[in-house]
DNA sequence: CTGTTAGCGCCTTCAC
DNA sequence: GTGAAGGCGCTAACAG
């Protein structure tokens, strides 16, 4: 039937063991031997079982990559970027990773559900993306679960989330507080005093970081936020359509709306359009991330840029173990304000 | 170290063998036992290894999807329903399947890389999502793989791309051609009658079936089609910011532009945009797929609504054994005209 | 219903 | 530099 080990042995006329050497160029072998070895691989058209090595070696090559929302281009470059550091490790036709992205849907059971399936696999390494959840007994279940995988000898990075105390997991979180800070002081700075915000999904680290910088604007600039001004949903388009309408039907005389991303900032901005509201001229709309999309925005985006495919870049690599992790285990990510067409000083 | 089946097993006073078939299900066990293995399989916090399953059972519960860029919404709408479909088999805690994406990037070489890695692993199905290469040797290549895959018991699903023969491959192809067939006839009706293509990649056949479409579209309204309203690129905004100049140096009496994808569109809407035209006034503009960014295009872009995520998530069930395959393996997904603002009769 | 017995295909000491 | 032998952890017939 298949084709195995000991088949492509005999066809070369030496011992199984010596296959397995070539295959994974561990060990010396005689040039000779190796041709005539590579040569009936080759003939016989044969393929590694993964799992019989995996048990036998007790390590796999396959790496997983948690990501929230896979339709969202926010998770789809950072995974892109992860798994071409972690599979394109160019080597012999033997020595490749299965970089693996697995959607979570932002839902915390299937987070915890990947995250056993991966253990399950023995992954050789687990990268998770983007905020997450701050329930606490959901969290507590993740922060065990990341334990059991490093002491398993998975190497766990964290990318664009906050560090988890105690589970040997290196970590590159995204300054959202800062980015979101920025964004208001701009907001602050162009003459805003009314400023609606539509956050994210409460539960979510994000969301709680970036909201904590958008406070930290408004406290700074003396400012004293109405609670009418803030409104959760989550980081899609529709959210952001129907936020910017609650919060101009509570206030109508915002003057700038900071969205939880650039999707619910679009979503905004067609609220807007929809309404009757010119942008910035009537209401000022900012976006975070600088998704591709935020520059086809019309007038384009204000927004904060995070270095999305940089960060990935460099988790890929943590995760092969083929950069030093940060001296205390955790690295931050700054983002940097993109002033555009969306913001502008507020009508008298 | 790490638990095993027969650490459980002498926990619970059992036999592995019970132990294994509690665990799989698949067998009959008294209910008094099963709780007791269960309580020791939490007790103990044993999780199933899963190379050693893979390899005793000759099956393994990892299922693959190929996308050719995991940052397009294109492929994430797709790979989000395909994997929702075939990884929320809601069922024990034992028998989830691993539904893993993983990124060619386009590339035919990293294509037949994953297929490989996926036959190595031994996978229980592999879905192909995109478009296909056209280049005969590579078609080739993947042909060969796709047939050893399904000898080994591998399901494998095409999802958006031509049948390739004899593989044993069931597939779901979107109709392109129809789609493109008719934008074009939309354009005309309006009556343009000079257009141009901003067209995908030359070698895949999505570009080339949309082509095709439009071809015949003009040649069924009796448009001669000038050789200089036709550039190529790639699937992304920039090709087609790129694109649109480009046509317009070559051409500037063009009245509209069809464009290979919503991407490739809002490129060229912002070509139009930065080149002092106006979107439909001077240049109609039209996509393909209607991803959500083609609605927040102002103004609303003209396109194709193609069914993604529920194309994908039949290819999910297909690929699962769920559903069954159309008679002869092949079902077509059909595009629908969605008319907005981008396209409106050429001026005078 | 449950225990026993063989492997699944490969890696890895150990000898030669 | 190469072969021989044991075992990785689990499943799948068999018996009972």
């Amino acid at each position: 039937m298949t084709v195995t080990l000991a088949d492509v042995a005999a066809h070369a006329q030496v011992s199984p063991a010596t296959v397995s050497r070539v295959l994974n160029g561990n060990y010396p072998v005689a040039a000779a031997t190796r041709e005539r070895v590579l040569r009936a691989v080759d003939e016989l058209d044969y393929v590694v079982n993964g799992p019989a090595s995996a048990l036998a070696a007790a390590t796999s090559d396959l790496a997983g990559i948690l990501v929230n929302d896979i339709a969202d281009p926010f998770f789809g470059i950072m995974a892109s970027a992860i798994q071409a550091e972690i599979g394109g490790s160019g080597g012999r036709a033997g020595c490749e990773r299965l970089a693996v992205v697995c959607n979570t849907g932002g839902s915390p059971e299937q987070e915890l559900k990947y995250l056993t399936l991966l253990q399950r696999q023995r992954a050789a390494a687990v990268v998770l993306t983007g905020g997450a959840v701050t329930d606490a007994p959901h969290a507590a279940a993740v922060a065990a679960k990341l334990r059991k995988l490093t002491d398993g000898g998975t190497r766990v990075v964290l990318c664009g989330r906050p560090p988890v105390a105690g589970t040997g997991a290196v970590t590159l979180t995204f300054d959202n507080l800062g980015g979101a800070r920025a964004v208001t002081d701009h907001l602050v700075a162009l003459g805003h005093r009314r400023i609606g915000c539509i956050a994210g999904p409460a539960e979510r680290t994000t969301t709680r970081h970036r909201l904590e910088g958008h406070r930290l604007a408004l406290a700074a600039a003396g400012i004293e936020e109405d609670a009418r001004w803030t409104v959760h949903g989550r980081f899609d388009r529709r959210s952001g359509y129907e936020g910017a309408l609650e919060l101009l039907r509570r206030d109508p005389s915002l003057t700038a709306l900071v969205a939880a991303n650039d999707s619910v900032a679009l979503g905004a901005c067609a609220a807007l359009r929809d309404s009757g509201l010119r942008i910035p001229d009537d209401v000022s709309v900012t976006g975070f991330d600088d998704l591709p999309c935020s520059i086809d925005a019309v007038p384009a985006l204000t927004t904060v840029r995070l270095p999305l495919a940089e960060a990935g870049a460099r988790a890929g690599r943590l995760a092969m173990g083929r950069e030093d992790a940060p001296g205390d285990g955790t690295a931050s990510v700054r983002g940097e304000l993109m002033v555009r067409g969306s913001t502008e000083a507020p009508r008298e």
